[in-house]
DNA sequence: GTCCGTGCAAAAGCTTTGCAGCCTT
DNA sequence: AAGGCTGCAAAGCTTTTGCACGGAC
C-alpha cells in the first residue's frame, strides 16, 4: 500500500513539523494527537493532510505504525498462552508453538515498575507459499 | 467495556455453533468470515449478533480477541528495535529498552518454514498510576 | 413472565480518497 | 511550468448500538 518508492517527494512544513513532534514524544501518538498538536500552529490543518503524511513518512522509513498488521479484528478460541507467525504478504497468522521463555518475563519484570500479567510475542515474515511466490516478483 | 461478569449468560444456537467454529479452524477468522459461514446455516444471521456474540464469548473467557489494545492506530519515530508496555487501564503505551533477545529469534527460526524478517513483544499489564489507582476500586 | 439474544437498520469511529487550488522544485 | 501537497468534503470500512420481537429459563 501507498507508494513503493517510485514517487519523488517534496518538503512541506506540515510535514516536517510532523516528524518532530513525533521524534520528541515517547507517547505512540495517534493521527488525531498529531491533528490537534499541529493545528496550532496551522489552524487550517486537515486530518486528511496527518494521514498523508504520516503515510508518506512511513514510506520514507522515518517511521512506524505500530498496530498494523490487519485493519479488522482477528479472534481466536486458543486460550491457552502461545505466540503467533504473522505472514506480511498474505496476512496469515499461524499459532507458533514455542515454549514459553519465563525468563524473558522475569526479566522484564524487573526491569520496570508496571505489573505484568502477561505477554505476546509476534514474529513477521513470509510464509511458504508467499515466499515461492516472491521468486516470480510480482 | 462489555459487562464484567455481572449478567447471566443464556445459550444461543447461534453462539454455540460460533464457538464451535473457532475452536475448529486454526486461521484466526475476522467477524466478517464467521459471519459468512454461519449464514449458511442461520440466513438471517446479522453481523451485529457476530459482534455481539464474540463479545460475550471473550467475557465468558472462551475467546481472545488478537489486535486488540487501542482501537485507532499508534505512530512512533523510534525506528530501532524495542518493545512495548501497555498499560491495559489507561492505554499507554511504553518503550521498553530490553536488550534483543536473539537467541529467541535463533530458536524460533529453527522451529518453522516461515522467513522470519522481524519480531515484536509487548508486556501487558498495569501501569503505576492505574496500579495505585486500583487500590480504591473505580 | 422475565429478560437475554436476535435481526434489522442506523449510527459511530477511524481512515481513505476525489477534487480544485497552492506551493515546492 | 510541472506535479506533489493541502484543505475540504464525501465516501469507505469495521464495529457498535437502539429498538421491537422471539426464545431460553
Amino acid at each position: 500500500m501507498a507508494n513503493q518508492g517510485k514517487k519523488k517527494f517534496r518538503t512541506s512544513k506540515q510535514r516536517n513539523r510532523m516528524l518532530q513532534l513525533l521524534r520528541a514524544t515517547d507517547s505512540h501518538p495517534t493521527a488525531d494527537w498529531l491533528y490537534e498538536e499541529l493545528k496550532k500552529e496551522f489552524p487550517r490543518l486537515s486530518l486528511g493532510t496527518v494521514y498523508r503524511n504520516l503515510s508518506l513518512l512511513i514510506d520514507m522509513g522515518l517511521v512506524k505504525k505500530i498496530h498494523f498488521g490487519s485493519t479488522f479484528d482477528r479472534f481466536e478460541a486458543n486460550t491457552a498462552p502461545h505466540y503467533h507467525l504473522i505472514c506480511e504478504r498474505c496476512g496469515k497468522i499461524i499459532d507458533f508453538d514455542l515454549p514459553v521463555y519465563e525468563d524473558i518475563i522475569e526479566d522484564a519484570k524487573q526491569r520496570t515498575t508496571f505489573t505484568i500479567h502477561f505477554h505476546r510475542i509476534e514474529f513477521f515474515g513470509t510464509c511458504e507459499n508467499c515466499g515461492r511466490a516472491s521468486q516470480v516478483n510480482i
